[in-house]
DNA sequence: GATGAATGAGCATTCATTCAT
DNA sequence: GATGAATGAATGCTCATTCAT
């Protein structure tokens, strides 16, 4: 089941279908939960080449935390233009980033709940990767800032904070619409977008963000 | 270790030892790594009474979410007079949120992290719990729609996902200022309430929200 | 199968039944070819309950070593009168011993066979019992040195030498005695016992060390 | 690592090399605790070609302690004339025993230790090779009784017992001047024969074997 | 001649759960 | 009301062994 028994493949091609096994199975049963059974099964092979290959639970969990969190800061940063305002590379990061998140529900499970329910070795794993998108963000704040001539005395505690409170927004929108039917990931962009940008304030007072115009329709 | 092992107690307050333990030891291990043993040494009562109390290991997991979810939600609601505008309930609400957060760290983890990497049952317990927090700050929202004459065109669709968006950056910032020093439940609320109610956009122009003026100093 | 399924018995009777299976597993088939699985069942318990009480293979193997060893230095020192001369000493510990070993073949290839194949912990176990019985001897050897007025000047080193090929001999030929039918305890003891005190020379000469008189037919 | 890594060589070599690679890993690990993977990987070759050379684990155990063995019998029959005297004969082979396991203690370890502790397969290979050592030693004992003009009614199975004393004898000083640093062979094999020649009678009485003059120094 | 790819079978260990007292 | 004694069922992991190339 699973994948196709096919036999005698490269372990490069063996090691992926391995990965995809885990994934799926990690995100939807949980670290503890999963078992190496479950996913060698699935993955089409024996019990033993998993751990010839992926050495133990441990390393086969690290190994997928890893690759879909390349993955995923991959398809952000290749959705951004840099040279774009603040505000356009906040909505096209925004839009890859649930974009992706919605096409690899099992992944995104794997970084955003399961590797953080366990100790040190994978939420250190994850918190490496999360970093990179705070790091994204709170320079985006930062370049917005400059674009608004404000002054550059915004505490770096406060702007940390803010980058925080941005990407925990986006991760949990990003779970809202996977499990709401009908949202798709662009809807999820703008309102986050509106959310960061405007303002509960300013939505009120009807002066919400505007997206930029679209030339492509990604 | 854990409670003194006192003999002889009646059946509510042994029943909150164990509870007492058990969110203790799943807020730190996780369900899965969790063992009865290690739950019924902590509350210091042998492991048939546990099970003759609480049933199971999923019911007693039931359990600490179903006690944790209501403190959790209590503390909110106490903190929180329905009479004030809404900026100042949700600023009230906030800081409610992440006090008691950062008071029950364990509890917390439970709710946040553990229960929600878990199958159905509690998914679904913690789901309705947290659809309060939403509704009540979806509530919010109305009102300050209704407080601004906004025209209540707003979608609900639009609505729910403000909340949501709302109400991740609280979880995301709740365990940001756990797990950094020095950032106290009030500054984690203050930084939320710039976010969401000016907006980053007039936060770069230089006009944040102003906190209203406290009495007590909870 | 093995012990008679009798269930509900206090921890220390189960325990000495599990300490038998176990001796008689690994006595039999060696430390790593036994598994725990064979010895539960010999024992008449379920497995979890051997881990219950023993802990792990390797604490149950030092177990095993530490009563068996025990038992055999015992029945040594049982048999051995310390106001008797050396020579009787010696006599009477090598009858013990010959006898002990043969009536707990399993526990001897334990202690002589098993324990020495397998790395520091086992092997650290076994040579402290087997230093006792080359302390017994080597102490024999003094004695009978000073009854014969003989300068003490034998080098330890040497002593020690002369100790470790008596214990050797013992060894071995309990090995022989109990794989060749018809060699009782008694005469694999007056065979080293000649071979000890006359020494080949001697014996070529007619000149064999003669047995002392017996009162008891142990 | 091991045998560095030569392509192609011819069957015999490489027997040899997987060989050497079996010893050291059995003398040091034991049978069971040895994994094919480990051997193949010191012989520096792939582990099916292990298996196409010898066959099994057993096999190429059962192939150790062959080779092992006859050179252990080898080195001593070298070692020995047997135009000699009876007690310069027992001299000359102890002195070729020690000598020779010294020098190849994980070889020594395989016959001593790890051979007896398995199953009939093995332990009938290595009762064979001691057999002949036990022969050695019990027509040297008739040599010594013929010389001495002993009356030949000295029972088999007397002679037999002393055999099997004085090879354990040397078995057990074998191990033990290993393990001591500073005793080399010779003085091992001085220690030994003072004891089975003389006995531990004589040499409290100041009657000593005394080793035969030597010419070459081995 | 030599090996990368692959597996069936087994083993130590743990855990949630239940009787009998 | 409370517990010591006991277990069925997994689970992570390893190993000897074999094809297909």
């Amino acid at each position: 089941m699973g994948a196709v028994k096919t036999k005698r493949m490269p372990r490069a091609v063996r090691e992926q279908q391995m990965l995809d096994a885990a994934v799926q199975t990690f995100g939807q049963r949980g670290y503890m939960a999963a078992s190496m059974d479950e996913i060698a099964e699935l993955a089409g092979v024996s019990k033993p080449l998993v751990y010839l290959y992926l050495n133990s639970k441990e390393d086969l969990f690290t190994a997928c935390i890893r690759r879909e969190g390349q993955a995923l800061t991959e398809a952000v940063r290749a959705g951004v233009d840099t040279a774009s305002p603040a505000d356009r590379q906040l909505w096209d990061g925004l839009r890859a980033f649930f974009s992706h998140t919605a096409r690899h529900p099992d992944g995104w499970s794997v970084l955003h709940l399961q590797a953080r329910t366990h100790g040190e070795p994978f939420a250190a794993e994850v918190a490496a990767m999360r970093a990179e998108l705070v790091a994204f963000v709170t320079e985006l704040i930062a370049v917005a800032a400059r674009e608004a001539h404000r002054d550059p005395d915004l505490a770096d505690r406060e702007v940390a904070g803010l980058a925080e409170a941005l990407v925990g927004a986006a991760e949990s929108l990003a779970a809202w619409s996977n499990a709401t039917p009908g949202i798709t990931a662009k809807q999820a962009a703008a309102t986050l977008m509106n959310f960061a940008w405007a303002g509960l304030g300013n939505l009120m007072e009807g002066r919400p963000w505007s997206p930029p115009a679209e030339i492509e329709g990604r």
